[in-house]
RNA sequence: GGCGGGUUGGCGGAGAGGUUACGCAGCGGAUUGCAAAUCCGUGAAGACCGGUUCGAUUCCGGUACCCGCCUCCA
C-alpha cells in the first residue's frame, strides 16, 4: 500500500499515516461562518482537503474514509446580519449554505459525508460545557462559562506558545471576570433581542470553538485521524478545540494530526476590503473564471506555502485545461492512476510535483498524436481527476459563451473560396473583424475553432452578419 | 513585544548533498496562403554572511526583507 506522509502541525514534522482504523479513515475541516459569500481565501483549504479526500479514498478504499465539515451557524456576525436586514437568521444561514455548495460545487470538491450545522449540535456543546466544569477545566462567572486554560498544561502546544509569552505580550483583551486573560469562553448569555437557548447557565449562547469540539466527537468519535483548516486557526480556535476535547475526555487523542494550510494573498498582497483586492469566488466565477481554472491555480502551489492569486496565473491555468481537455476527449476513466502522480500526491500533497508529472503525460501523449494510446490517455485523464481536474461534467465552461458556429462556417467557407482562387482578401477582411470583435481564431486542416477572449464583443460580431 | 512561515532563472513553482525539474514568456525550427493554435529544440536560478563537507541552492547558525497569527475576517 502507498505510504502516505503528512506534515503534522502538533509535531512539526512530515510523518507517515498511519489511521486509527484503517476501514474508516475520519477528517475533520472547520467550515465556514454562514453569513456571506465565501471570499477566494476560503475556498483554499476546501481544495487541499477535497485532494486529500481524493488520495485517502484510493489509497484505502472508497467506501473507507469518512469527511466532516462543519457550518458555523451561530455568531455575533450572524447576529448583527439578521438585525441589520431584519431578516431571520434561519433565512440567512440557509441561504448562504445554499451559496457556499453551490460555490465549491463550481470548484469541483466533493461534498463532505457529514456537513453538520452548530445549531443541531447545541445540546451536545451544553453536555460537553456541563462536562468540563464538573471536571475542574472551566467555571461559571456573570452567566459566562469560562475554561481555565491553567488547568490545562498542555494549552499552547500546538502553537508553540505559552500563557505567560502571550499575556508577556499584552495584547489580550481582558475581561474582568477572568480568572486569567487567556480564559475563553464556553458559554455567554443571551439578551432577549439575541439568539439563545436554555442551558444549566441560564439562556445563552456557545462560544465558536466548543462547536468544533462537540460536533467533532458526535460525528468521528473522541479520537480520530487528521483535523484541518487554515493556518489562521492554529491559535486560538484549534488550541482551544484541543484544550475542549482532551479535558472532556483525558483518554482519547482528539485529533491526532493536525494540518494547516497557508494564506492566500492577491496579487502580491494581503486580500482585504480596504486594499480594495477582495473578492468572492462567485465573483470570480460570474467573472468568467471557471472554477476548474480556480482548482487548478490552488494546485500550482503546495499548501504549506502562501499562495499569490493573479490574473497571470489564472490565463496560464485556463490555457493548460484546454489543452489537457483536448488530450483526454474521448478517453476513458478505467481507474488506473499513473504511481508518479501518486507518490507525490502522497509525499505531503505534492500537488505542483503532481502537475508537472502530468505535464509530461500530456507531452508525451502529444508526440504520439497519430496513435490511438487509448490507454494512456485513460491513466492521464484518471490522474488528472486524483487531484481534482477534468472531472465529468466540469468542462462546460470550454464550450460556454456566445454561438459561434455561424461565423466558423463562414470562415470554413471563405477559406475553401480563398484556396481556390488564390484571392485571400476577403477571409483576412473577416478575420480581422472577428479578431476586432475579440474572437480567439484557431485554424488546422481539418477545421476552424473559435472562441471568445476576455475582450468579446457582442455588439460587434453582430454588426458583422 | 511573543509565536510561526517564507525568500529559487523574466514570471510562476518543485524535488534532490554531487547528474535536465516542470509550466508560462523569450529565442530558433517544423507546420500554415499569412497568422493563431499545435509540435520539436534552447539560453537562464537559488536573498545576504558564515559553518559542516571532497562538494550545498539542498544540512546548521546568523543577518536582511516579506507574510501570517496573537484583535472570535480561512
Amino acid at each position: 500500500m502507498v505510504e502516505i506522509k503528512l506534515t503534522n502541525t502538533r509535531t512539526r514534522r512530515k510523518e507517515a499515516f498511519a489511521p486509527i482504523d484503517p476501514a474508516n479513515v475520519r477528517m475533520y475541516l472547520c467550515g465556514p461562518t454562514v453569513y456571506d459569500r465565501a471570499h477566494l481565501g476560503n475556498a483554499r483549504p476546501v481544495i487541499v482537503f477535497d485532494v486529500l479526500l481524493r488520495l485517502l479514498r484510493h489509497v484505502h478504499g472508497e467506501g473507507c474514509v469518512t469527511y466532516v465539515r462543519n457550518f458555523t451557524d451561530v455568531d455575533d456576525k450572524i447576529n448583527a446580519r439578521a438585525a441589520a436586514t431584519g431578516r431571520p437568521i434561519r433565512d440567512i444561514t440557509d441561504e448562504t449554505i445554499g451559496w457556499y455548495h453551490a460555490d465549491m460545487d463550481a470548484l469541483g470538491a466533493a461534498r463532505p459525508d457529514h456537513e453538520p450545522r452548530a445549531t443541531d449540535y447545541i445540546a451536545q456543546m451544553v453536555d460537553m460545557t456541563g462536562e468540563l466544569i464538573a471536571k475542574g477545566h472551566a467555571y461559571e462567572t456573570e452567566g459566562h462559562v469560562l475554561f481555565d486554560v491553567r488547568s490545562f498544561p498542555d494549552y499552547g502546544k500546538l502553537s508553540g506558545r505559552s500563557v505567560d509569552d502571550m499575556i508577556a505580550g499584552a495584547r489580550v483583551e481582558v475581561a474582568p471576570f477572568k480568572r486569567d486573560p487567556m480564559d475563553f469562553v464556553l458559554w455567554k448569555p443571551s439578551d432577549a433581542d439575541t439568539s439563545g437557548w436554555d442551558s444549566p447557565w441560564g439562556r445563552g449562547r456557545p462560544g465558536w470553538h466548543i462547536e468544533c469540539s462537540a460536533m467533532s466527537k458526535a460525528l468521528l468519535g473522541d479520537s480520530f485521524d487528521i483535523h484541518g483548516g487554515g493556518i489562521d486557526l492554529q491559535f486560538p480556535h484549534h488550541e482551544n478545540e484541543i484544550a475542549q476535547s482532551c479535558c472532556a475526555s483525558p483518554q482519547a487523542d482528539f485529533a491526532r494530526v493536525w494540518l494547516h494550510n497557508e494564506m492566500l494573498q492577491v496579487e502580491g498582497r494581503k486580500m482585504s476590503k480596504s486594499l480594495g483586492n477582495f473578492f468572492t469566488v462567485r465573483d470570480l466565477l460570474d467573472g468568467g473564471t471557471p472554477g476548474e481554472v480556480i482548482r487548478l491555480v490552488f494546485l500550482m502551489t503546495h499548501y504549506r506555502k502562501p499562495m499569490d492569486w493573479t490574473a497571470d496565473k489564472a490565463r496560464e491555468a485556463e490555457a493548460t485545461l484546454r489543452k489537457w481537455h483536448a488530450l483526454a476527449a474521448g478517453a476513458q476513466d478505467r481507474g488506473h492512476l499513473d504511481a508518479g502522480i501518486v507518490d507525490l500526491l502522497a509525499d505531503d500533497l505534492n500537488t505542483a510535483g503532481a502537475l508537472s508529472r502530468l505535464h509530461a503525460m500530456a507531452r508525451d501523449l502529444a508526440e504520439n498524436a497519430t496513435r490511438d494510446c487509448h490507454v494512456e490517455k485513460g491513466i492521464f485523464l484518471s490522474s488528472a481527476r486524483l487531484l481534482g481536474l477534468l472531472l465529468p461534467g466540469m468542462d462546460g465552461w470550454l464550450s460556454a459563451g456566445p454561438d459561434l458556429s455561424a461565423q466558423a462556417a463562414r470562415l470554413v467557407r471563405l477559406r475553401d473560396e480563398a484556396k481556390a482562387s488564390r484571392d485571400f482578401a476577403a477571409l483576412d477582411a473577416f478575420k480581422a473583424a472577428l479578431t476586432d470583435a475579440g474572437v480567439i481564431i484557431r485554424m488546422n486542416r481539418d477545421g476552424v475553432e473559435l472562441d471568445p477572449s476576455p475582450s468579446f464583443d457582442a455588439a460587434k460580431l453582430a454588426a458583422l452578419s
